[in-house]
DNA sequence: AAGCGTCTCAACCGCGCGTTG
DNA sequence: ACAACGCGCGGTTGAGACGCT
C-alpha cells in the first residue's frame, strides 16, 4: 500500500498564524529537524496540516530569511531570469536570491515589476513591447521616472545611506533599455557591482549561489545555532 | 472623520511529479 | 507494474493596510 494521507481535514485551524503557533513550530523545528511534514503538526501540538506548517516555515519562520524590501539589483535580476525561464518558475527564479521565497518572487513580481513593465510598453510575459498605440514611450517613461523619483525619496528616508550604494545602478537600470530593443538581456553586465557579477555567472549557465538553508538544515548540528532563538519569543 | 477604492502579501488550493509499499 | 501518497510548485484569494476624496 501508500502512504499515510497527509493530513486529516476535519478539524484543522486555517487562516493567520498566531504567535503561539510560531512558536510551537519554531520550537519543534529547532529541537527536531524537519523529518516529515505530515508528522510535525502531530508532534509539535499544532492543529494544523502539515502543507500548512510547511508552508509557514518556509515563507516566514526560517531563520535564514532575509527581511525588508528587494533592491533594485534584484529586481532587476527577477526581471532578467523572468524573461529566461519563464512564468512558472518561481522557485528557480528564487533560488537565486539567498534568504528570499518563491511566494515573495512572486507577489513581488505580480504587483509591481508587471505594473512598471506594462508601464513601459512591455508585455510582462514576453518582455517585448506591446502596441505603443495607446500610450506612447515619451509617456510611458515620463510616468515611470515619476514613479521612481517618488519610490526613491521614500527610500532615502527609510533607509538612509544604506541605499546609496545603488545610486550607479539606478543610471543604467534595466528600464533604461530602448524599447526598440527591449529584450532583457546583458543589461546587467554593464554594471560593475557585485550583484552584476554574481549574474554574470548565471547568465554563462554557471550558478554560483548556493542556498545556505540547504546546507545548514541538512545538518543537525547547525540547529545549535539558533538554540538561542526562543528567548526572543514572549 | 468617514467611506470607498486600491494595494500588498500571507495563506490556501489544486495539480503534477517522484517515491513508497 | 501499479496505486496511493508526500512534497513542492504555481495560481489564486481575501483580509488588513494604506491612500484618496
Amino acid at each position: 500500500m501508500g502512504r499515510q494521507p497527509c493530513c486529516e481535514k476535519e478539524g484543522l485551524k486555517r487562516g493567520p498564524w498566531t504567535i503561539e503557533e510560531d512558536h510551537k513550530l519554531m520550537n519543534f523545528i529547532l529541537n527536531n529537524g524537519i523529518q516529515c511534514w505530515r508528522l510535525v503538526p502531530k508532534l509539535a501540538g499544532l492543529r494544523r496540516c502539515g502543507k500548512s506548517c510547511r508552508l509557514r516555515w518556509i515563507n516566514y519562520l526560517r531563520p535564514d530569511l532575509k527581511r525588508g524590501a528587494l533592491t533594485e539589483a534584484e529586481e532587476d535580476m527577477i526581471i532578467e531570469l523572468h524573461s529566461r525561464l519563464g512564468n512558472s518558475r518561481w522557485s528557480k527564479i528564487a533560488s537565486h536570491f539567498p534568504g528570499r521565497t518563491d511566494n515573495e518572487i512572486k507577489n513581488y513580481w505580480n504587483t509591481r515589476i508587471k505594473k512598471k513593465l506594462r508601464l513601459l510598453g512591455l508585455d510582462p510575459v514576453t518582455h517585448k513591447p506591446v502596441d505603443e498605440t495607446e500610450n506612447s514611450a515619451a509617456e510611458n517613461e515620463e510616468i515611470y521616472q515619476h514613479i521612481i523619483s517618488k519610490e526613491k525619496e521614500t527610500d532615502y528616508q527609510t533607509e538612509g545611506a544604506a541605499k546609496s550604494g545603488f545610486n550607479e545602478m539606478k543610471n543604467i537600470s534595466i528600464f533604461d533599455v530602448p524599447k526598440e530593443n527591449s529584450e532583457m538581456g546583458s543589461i546587467l553586465s554593464k554594471t560593475t557591482d557585485e550583484s552584476s557579477v554574481n549574474f554574470s555567472a548565471i547568465i554563462d549557465g554557471h550558478d554560483q549561489f548556493e542556498d545556505p538553508f540547504q546546507n545548514w538544515i541538512a545538518s543537525p548540528l547547525q540547529w545549535d545555532v539558533f538554540s538561542n532563538l526562543e528567548e526572543n519569543f514572549p
